[in-house]
DNA sequence: TTACTATATCGCTATATGGTTATATGTGCT
DNA sequence: AGCACATATAACCATATAGCGATATAGTAA
């Protein structure tokens, strides 16, 4: 992590960026069992299917997903599957920082310090 | 990645979210090195102090980073030292992807799709 | 051509948040 | 006590963006 330059760290950034929605994450996920149309998100998802074109516009401009067209419809796979290596990281340590505790929809209280044991 | 319900995906998305900011990567990556505290920080990301205040809020209050008052001054270290391991895959992929173009400060124009290989 | 379907984009509103300055809080010193 | 320094927080502004409905675009079928 000690090679970033500045222009690097705002594409990392931007890469952290795309993951910080929720409705994205379900998108990867939903994507991660095998290719939807937008039409089939839509409905998976539960919102309109303009913000799901532009949530899958961004995914695709950052290179998680690709896109491919087939009829009317657009296809949309992962494009990256290094993107399940990111969140089986994060949900991993979600795992072990949350395991157990009750307080999983508490706005992870003000002074609140999870245990950090490797 | 399957098993995530609703609420550990806010969760996950906040996670991402607090890594989606070029500054507290700085200071992460500042940090990585050793604990400083915030007017060492602050010079060195060159912004105001209350900024990197609020920044070192977000990280301690998401467990990345661990807060140790000594005299008048407050230390900052890593807490988890996971995050560099979300840090490297994504700089790999990073380096991968962008590795000899030319076009690093491209808005990583519209159709672009980089590479995918594993 | 027209009609229909599927997707993308536009225009907009509301909200979230990064940045600032000013102030509050806390700690140590005299 | 008062003063000085380090940090945290408050109040505010500006910007970014998620969400929506409406519309544009593209493909298919008659």
């Amino acid at each position: 992590m000690k090679m970033l330059d500045d222009r690097a760290l705002l594409h990392v950034a931007e890469y952290f960026r795309a993951l910080s929605e929720p409705i994205r994450l379900k998108i990867l996920n939903r994507l991660g069992d095998k290719p939807h149309n937008v039409g089939e998100l839509t409905e998976a998802l539960g919102c309109s299917q303009a913000n799901v074109s532009k949530h899958l516009a961004i995914l695709t401009r950052l290179g998680f997903v690709e896109r491919a067209a087939r009829g009317t419809s657009a296809y949309y796979k992962i494009a990256d599957p290094r993107v399940h290596d990111l969140c089986n990281l994060v949900c991993g340590q979600m795992a072990q920082r949350f395991a157990g505790h009750a307080q999983l929809l508490a706005p992870v209280s003000k002074g609140r310090r999870p245990q950090r044991d490797a």
